[in-house]
DNA sequence: CGCCAACTTGATGGAAGTCAAATCCAGTGG
DNA sequence: CCACTGGATTTGACTTCCATCAAGTTGGCG
C-alpha cells in the first residue's frame, strides 16, 4: 500500500560518526548545518520517529509535509505543528522525543545527531542563532495556535487554518492542504464533521472554493480574515 | 487602589548601559546573567509589558507570579503561562513583545536588556544554554497547554491544571493559587462559571477541598491524575 | 469499472456557554 | 468591634455550538 521509500541510509541505523554527508538545501543558503548530516527519505504516513523515542537526531525538512502530535491514552490526538520545507524539528532538550514526527506526504530529511548539534551551536554563532531563531519561531507558533484553541469558534480556526496556509506560502489566492480532514481536525481541535461543514459554510458565503480535496482557492481574502478574527 | 511598586529604578526609562547592578538570586546558583540586569518591582495587577510595546529588555521572574496573555480585539482573552519565581521570559526574537505581562501578586523582576542578552549568550556558553533551556522548557510548557485545550474536556483540563500547580511546587497535598478564578479560565478556555462548576464537582467527589479561594487541599491525588487524563 | 477509504451531509444529544441572581468576603469607615 | 460596600465567586435556568451517530457520496487506484 505504502511504497517505501528507498533508502540505503536506514533512519535508524546509522553510526553517527560515519554520517557526515554533503546535503542541498533547496534554495537556501547553505548553512554550517547543511555541511553535516544525513539524509533520509520517508514515504506517505510513515512514522519519522515516536512519542518517547529516545531523541538521537534534530531534523530539518527538506522536501514534504509532516505533522507533529502527540496522542492521549485513550487515542484522542493534538496535533501540534504541521511542518514546511525548511522548517526545523525535534529540537527539545530531553533525552525522548514530546511529540510524533511523521510523513504527509513524500518527505526528505535531514538529520543531524545531537552531540554534532550542540557541539556546533557552541562553535558556530550562525548555528546557534539558527537554532534559537527556530525555537523562537516555533515558540511563537504555539502561542498563536493556544489562542486559536482556547478562545476562537469552529468557524474563526478554520478561517484561520487557510489563512496560515496562505501566509505561509506568501499567497493570498490559493492553498494546497497535503493533509487529510481528520489531520485539519485534530490540528484546529474539532471533528473531522465540523472542518467539512465550516468549509461547506465558507464556501457558501462564497469567501472560498475547493476545487478538489487538497486545495482551496480564496475568493475574497478580506472576508476571509473578517471571518478569522470574529467580525461575523 | 493599587499601591504602587516604590521604585527609583522606573522600568521603561532608564539607560541601559548604566544599568549594571548587583542581583540577588533567591535560593538559586549565581549565573552570569545575575551579575547585571535591574530589580524592578511591580505592585498586583500592574502591567510590566503590553503586547506590542517595544521589547527592550528580557526578564527573570524572582518573586511573585506573572501572567502572559494575549487578547482578541473583541476582548477574549487567552492566558499562556503563568509564571513562577525563576523562570525567564520575554525570550522572543521579535522588536515587538507577543504577550502581554502582568503582576499577579507584588512582584520583583530583574531586567536584561536584550543587546546585554545577546552578547552575553555569545560570549558565555552557560548564559546561551540557560536561554535555550528557558526557550525549550517554555515550548514543551506550550505543547502540553494544546493537548489540553484542543483535547481535553472542562473537568479534565481543571484537574490537570490543580496537578501542575501541585507538581510545580513539588507537593501532593496542597496547592496556592495566586490567580483569579477568570485567570483560570482563561488559561483553561473556559468561563469562570464552568471553573467553579468543576472545582465544586471534584469538592463533592472527595477529591480536593478548598479552604479559602486561594487554596485547594488535595485529598486524593492519584483520583485527580486520573480525572486529568480521562478516566472518568 | 468497481471498490474502499476519505469525505460530506443529516439528525440528535450533551457539554459548556450565557444570562441572571444569590452569596461570600476583604477592606473601609463608623 | 461591627456594619457596609463592591468586587469576586458560586449557583441556577436556559441556550447554543459542536460532538456523536448514522447514512450517503466521491474519487483515486487497482
Amino acid at each position: 500500500m505504502l511504497d517505501m521509500a528507498a533508502s540505503d541510509q536506514a533512519p535508524r541505523s546509522f553510526d553517527p560518526r560515519q554520517s557526515i554527508v554533503a546535503a542541498f538545501e533547496p534554495g537556501g543558503e547553505p548553512s554550517a548545518l547543511e555541511r553535516i548530516g544525513t539524509i533520509v527519505q520517508f514515504a506517505r504516513n510513515e512514522t519519522i520517529f515516536s512519542e518517547c523515542d529516545t531523541a538521537r537526531y534534530a531534523y530539518r525538512l527538506l522536501k514534504g509535509f509532516v505533522r507533529l502530535s502527540r496522542v492521549m491514552i485513550d487515542g484522542r490526538r493534538q496535533i501540534a505543528q504541521f511542518l514546511s520545507p525548511g522548517d526545523m524539528f525535534a529540537l527539545e532538550g530531553k533525552d525522548a522525543h514530546s511529540l510524533t514526527a511523521e510523513a504527509l506526504t513524500e518527505v526528505s530529511v535531514i538529520c543531524y545527531p545531537r552531540w554534532q548539534v550542540e557541539q556546533l551551536s557552541d562553535d558556530m554563532p550562525e548555528v546557534r542563532r539558527e537554532l534559537m531563531a527556530s525555537l523562537r519561531r516555533e515558540l511563537s507558533a504555539a502561542q498563536d495556535h493556544l489562542v486559536m484553541l482556547g478562545r476562537q469558534t469552529a468557524t474563526e480556526r478554520v478561517a484561520s487554518f487557510v489563512l496560515q496556509l496562505a501566509k505561509r506560502r506568501g499567497v493570498r489566492d490559493r492553498v494546497e492542504f497535503p493533509m487529510s480532514r481528520q489531520d485539519i481536525a485534530d490540528y484546529l481541535g474539532l471533528t473531522i464533521e465540523t472542518v467539512c461543514r465550516v468549509l461547506t459554510e465558507l464556501k457558501t458565503l462564497r469567501v472560498i472554493t475547493t476545487p478538489d480535496r487538497h486545495h482551496a482557492i480564496i475568493r475574497d481574502f478580506d472576508a476571509l480574515e473578517a471571518i478569522a478574527i470574529g467580525d461575523s
